[in-house]
DNA sequence: ACGGTCACATTTCGGCCATC
DNA sequence: GATGGCCGAAATGTGACCGT
């Protein structure tokens, strides 16, 4: 008979909010919930996945081989239904846990951002608090065209000055961190320019390469983009 | 230049065993 | 029961190599 913990639990909701994520992502979350800025192993990964398996509350599938086995929180468990494995957007949402549990390794607390309010809300991925300072976390593996982060970005302004977001965090792949960064020149008074920070922590294939340190890099002092390396 | 083969790298998974 | 370390199996993508 499999025990459950209240870590247990904690993590299949954190699953729940989520919705998707891989192995590695889900050593970092437990890792988190021991109270550990630290991964666990990936052999206890796994073998926490199993018993959740075995307790009804995980499920999980490999869609291709090679590719990381994916794992959610069971109807059961959460009330929601299975994600779709082979929608378009199962790439992202998987990055985003990856940032999510990297976030709550270091002691942040995850939920997902507000519905967004009225017909030019922008809905970020998802918003990181600790010590009652909130960041918008946005994960972004392909740039959206130009002409759109020009609504999106002035929301996060407004967000910033009216809602007392501390920061806006962008997590790219480094085709998007050269448009986000350009449009985000453009768009955002340079007041609050410094307060958006965007970094490269995922390859192209969506699988993460940034470090921790990523998630911690204090606001830019200077208005102005950092040079790309090359 | 092209297509096939093969060894190697990568990643998940589960068994075993000692320890908490 | 749960945790954690170690190890080998399984499976497929990758790149080197080779003959034509």
């Amino acid at each position: 008979m499999v025990q459950v913990t209240e870590r247990d639990l904690a993590m299949v909701d954190w699953l729940g909010i989520v919705r998707l994520a891989e192995v590695d992502a889900i050593r970092w979350a437990l890792g988190a919930m021991l109270g550990s800025a630290e991964p666990i192993s990936t052999r206890k990964a796994q073998h926490w996945v199993m018993r959740m398996v075995e307790a009804g509350l995980v499920d999980r599938a490999r869609p291709t081989f090679q590719s990381a086995s994916i794992v959610w929180a069971t109807h059961d468990a959460v009330g929601r239904q299975p994600p779709n494995l082979f929608r378009q957007t199962t790439r992202h949402e998987v990055a985003v846990a990856s940032v999510s549990s990297r976030y709550l390794a270091l002691g942040f607390a995850w939920q997902r951002d507000r519905r967004p309010v009225g017909m030019f809300d922008h809905q970020a991925d998802g918003v990181a608090t600790r010590d009652g300072q909130a960041e918008l976390v946005e994960v972004e593996l392909t740039a959206k065209s130009a002409p759109r982060y020009k609504q999106i970005h002035e929301n996060h302004a407004r967000r910033l000055t009216q809602e007392g977001m501390s920061k806006v965090v962008y997590f790219c792949t480094a085709d998007a961190y050269r448009v986000v960064s350009r449009e985000a020149d453009r768009f955002i008074f340079r007041t609050e320019r410094p307060r958006l920070v965007s970094t490269i922590a995922f390859d192209k294939r969506g699988h993460w390469i940034g470090s921790q340190s990523d998630l911690v890099t204090p606001v830019q002092s200077t208005p102005g983009v950092p040079e790309i390396a090359r």
